[in-house]
DNA sequence: TAAAATTTTTTTTTT
DNA sequence: AAAAATTTTA
């Protein structure tokens, strides 16, 4: 299908400077494409262009087209791109999350569902509370069947969009003593009564909306003209349904994915919906971006060898004009803490070189993670921002007071009811909600209304009574005030006559005064939204509060945060086996887990423009206490041509010294050794030269030259003795920190340390 | 009823 | 080790 030449002589100069494939991206408007964009090929720049050029070729107004993006901060991105490239207000395009412009459409056709158009989103905590709570009332028994466990199913039900009646009797299994369907259906019925919709149902209710009605599908179907969705690869069965659905008419559906990139798989998204798109459409265009923009040749050449290990890729080989760069530094340290130290020093050095700090990521596995790189920087004093984490949504006092505006809202949201009913303390206890909740089941009410029945009546004794009548007239009073006072006035009253400022003013714990600032916060917050009902909407589909990013500062986050960003050098922390590749992704998913935890490490590396510093640790921390690591496969499957691997000397072996304990151990510069080096001294066990003439040194198979009831030396738990000897593992029992699992080569026989 | 003491769990990633 | 959940004590 050849596209006719744009109408808009603007249109035209939006095409200037694309390559070949990005250029057929963009105009081939028509009929179904697939775009298979590698890692830094311009892809965000390819899905905007495609957007100004329909608009700007006059094929279609902003209401017509429908975009979706994988969070809200593209989705903002993208709306003042576009704006910017066509001068039309963003006012009423359809662009967004699939969870944004589900709850859009729901807003609209609530009562078809059972539902009222002020609705509100329950997050994670309000979802597992009240699943907790069916659960207790069934009498299943949570101790084999937590209620996390049982919500996850739920969860994955739902992603791939089946209703209670849609889930087989085999996909439940023995899930919660074979209850997992009853618990949700109850669950749905429960949420119906309350008002509410979870994350799943934002995706879940369109679907059954769409089936129920054709007519409305048929509506939808011919009002967006053109569909785009970006991160393809992360979407899930629900999603794909979605999308299916609404371009039956026009099949003018494009969709950008790239399946080394798909990282998502635990929140149900299907990779092979990429595969079954050009099933679905088999005169689907497809285009592949393959010339990358971002990295050097080094950068590519390292994570497309390292990709090249998984099995059923697409196939694409990214190429690029970047030039050599610098190598990929592989860095082997003690611990964690030299970890962060020697990050640390990195960054200072490249700081004082001249680079922006704003340049430089630290990219880590888990959330947890990155504590450690964030004490380490507020000792050096060192800018820095830490991207995700505890977030501000989330947070204890914001939910609280959050709970207090649902209830002007929306009085009958008896989870937000429940919340706060007793926070801060109004002396109403176990007994009191008891009676509460016992009035509100026995006449079908809210718990709202039925404290309101409650204290006509002599049930209470007069404390409790007479708490829950000046709660009440206290939301009344509110609930007058918010006609006239706007919400920002309105949450500071509310936090103030409450007495839930003074709680945490009163509190001496250490944490009071952050909260303090973080309610300040949140009325900053809100005075960037219209009205309480557009500010809590935001709240329940972003959860995240908007942070200020770049600036003179280094960020630090996870690998799944780092999705779709880039940096000049990022920092790869905590290569270990078991951390990264996580051990549970590779338990619970075997080869599958393994290789999406390559494709993570994929889209590390490709964030990088100049150059990429992967560090792991000799040493870590997990639950408390210090176990023995050893360096992550993926370090093995690098291409040797592209990476140095620097050890501390002494620590594997790979130093010439025979004194690996020595005062100069620390401050010693790096000894180089390839990684196939570094592991084959840790596999043999080499190091066990060190003790050479005391103990039997096996020359190969792994033998530690350590057994039962030696006494050894390690350099940070002390003196102890072998419990047991696998190979180089040891289970020594130390004289002061208690048994560990320590590789042979951080021990030396008792007589030969000091 | 609230605070204190004890036990258990947690670290995978998030719209 | 720290946070969360649970039980005991005042």
């Amino acid at each position: 299908m050849t596209d006719p030449a744009p109408i808009h002589p603007r249109a035209r100069a939006l095409l200037d400077g694309l390559n070949e494939a990005q250029h057929a991206a963009v105009t081939t408007t028509e009929g179904p494409v697939l775009v298979l964009a590698g890692a830094g090929t311009g892809k965000t720049r390819v899905l905007t262009t495609r957007l100004a050029y329909i608009l700007l070729a006059g094929k279609a107004q902003p209401k017509n087209i429908l975009a979706v993006t994988f969070t809200n901060k593209a989705a903002r991105e993208m709306r003042e791109r576009v704006a910017g490239m066509t001068g039309q207000s963003p006012e009423g395009w359809w662009l967004g999350t699939f969870h944004a412009l589900g709850a859009r459409m729901l807003r609209t056709h609530a009562e078809r569902l059972g539902l009222e158009r002020n609705f509100t989103i329950l997050d994670t905590d309000d979802q597992l509370r009240l699943l907790k709570q069916l659960m207790q009332a069934e009498a299943v028994d949570e101790k084999k069947w937590p209620a996390r466990a049982v919500m996850g199913a739920i969860q994955r039900w739902k992603d791939r969009g089946l209703t209670p009646d849609h889930v087989s009797d085999a996909d439940a299994g023995d899930l919660a003593g074979g209850r997992g369907i009853d618990l949700y259906r109850q669950y749905q019925q429960r949420l119906l009564t309350l008002n509410a919709c979870d994350f799943g149902d934002l995706l879940l209710h369109p679907l059954t909306l769409f089936r129920d009605n054709p007519n409305i599908l048929e509506t939808y179907q011919r009002k967006f003209q053109y569909i785009l969705v970006d991160e393809y690869q992360d979407t899930n069965v629900a999603q794909y349904l979605l999308v299916r659905l609404l371009g039956q008419v026009n099949e003018n559906v494009c969709c950008v994915g790239d399946d080394d990139q798909a990282i998502y798989s635990w929140r149900g998204a299907e990779v092979d919906n990429i595969v079954r798109f050009t099933d679905y459409y088999p005169n689907a265009r497809v285009i592949r971006l393959e010339e990358n923009y971002r990295s050097t040749d080094t950068i590519l050449g390292a994570a497309g060898g390292l990709i090249a290990n998984n099995e059923g890729r697409m196939g694409k080989t990214l190429f690029s004009a970047g030039g050599e760069g610098e190598v990929v530094r592989v860095r082997g340290v003690w611990d964690s803490d030299a970890e962060a130290r020697f990050v640390g020093e990195e960054i200072e050095k490249l700081h004082a070189d001249g680079h922006s700090l704003g340049e430089m990521a630290v990219l880590v596995r888990t959330g947890a993670q990155a504590r450690t790189f964030e004490e380490r920087f507020i000792t050096i004093g060192l800018p820095y921002r830490v991207v995700g984490g505890p977030r501000f949504y989330e947070r204890q006092e914001i939910r609280d007071a959050l709970a207090y505006l649902r209830i002007i809202q929306s009085p009958d949201d008896d989870l937000a009811f429940e919340r706060i009913v007793n926070v801060p303390k109004r002396g109403l206890g176990k007994k009191a909600m008891q009676t509460l909740h016992e009035t509100a089941r026995a006449r079908g009410i809210s718990l709202f209304r039925a404290a309101g029945e409650l204290i006509k009546t002599q049930e209470l004794r007069p404390q409790p009574r007479r708490a829950f009548a000046s709660l009440l007239e206290q939301f009344r009073q509110w609930k007058e005030l918010s006609q006239e006072l706007d919400h920002v006035e309105l949450t500071k009253r509310v936090l103030d006559e409450s007495g839930y400022t003074e709680m945490w003013q009163q509190d001496k714990s250490a944490e009071a005064p952050g909260r303090l600032e973080n309610l300040k916060e949140l009325t900053n917050a809100m005075q960037d939204f219209e009205s309480l009902a557009a500010f809590l909407e935001h709240v329940g589909l972003v959860m995240d509060a908007s942070q200020d990013d770049g600036g003179e500062q280094v960020t630090v986050m996870t690998l799944h945060s780092a999705k779709g960003l880039e940096f000049d050098t990022v920092f790869l922390a905590g290569w270990e086996e078991g951390l990264f590749p996580n051990q549970r992704a590779m338990d619970e998913h075997g080869q599958k887990g393994l290789e999406e935890e390559r494709r993570l490490a994929y889209v590390g590396l490709t964030r990088a423009r100049k150059r990429a510093i992967i560090s792991f640790c000799a040493n870590r921390r997990m639950y408390g206490s210090w176990n023995a690591a050893i360096p992550s496969r993926f370090v093995d499957e690098l291409p040797k041509g592209y990476v140095t691997v620097e050890s501390e000397p002494g620590l594997y072996g790979g130093g010439s010294t025979n004194q690996p304990f020595g005062s100069d151990f620390w401050e010693s510069g790096p000894s180089r050794a390839t990684p196939g080096m570094l592991r084959a001294q840790q596999r043999t066990g080499q190091s066990a030269r060190f003790v050479e003439g005391t103990v039997e040194v096996v020359e190969t198979g792994g033998g530690s030259g350590f057994s039962r009831g030696d006494r050894v030396f390690h350099r940070k738990f002390g003196y102890g003795t072998v419990r047991a000897a696998e190979g180089e593992r040891l289970s020594i029992a130390f004289d002061q920190s208690g048994e560990k699992k320590v590789m042979a080569s951080f021990v030396v026989a008792a007589d030969q340390a000091g």
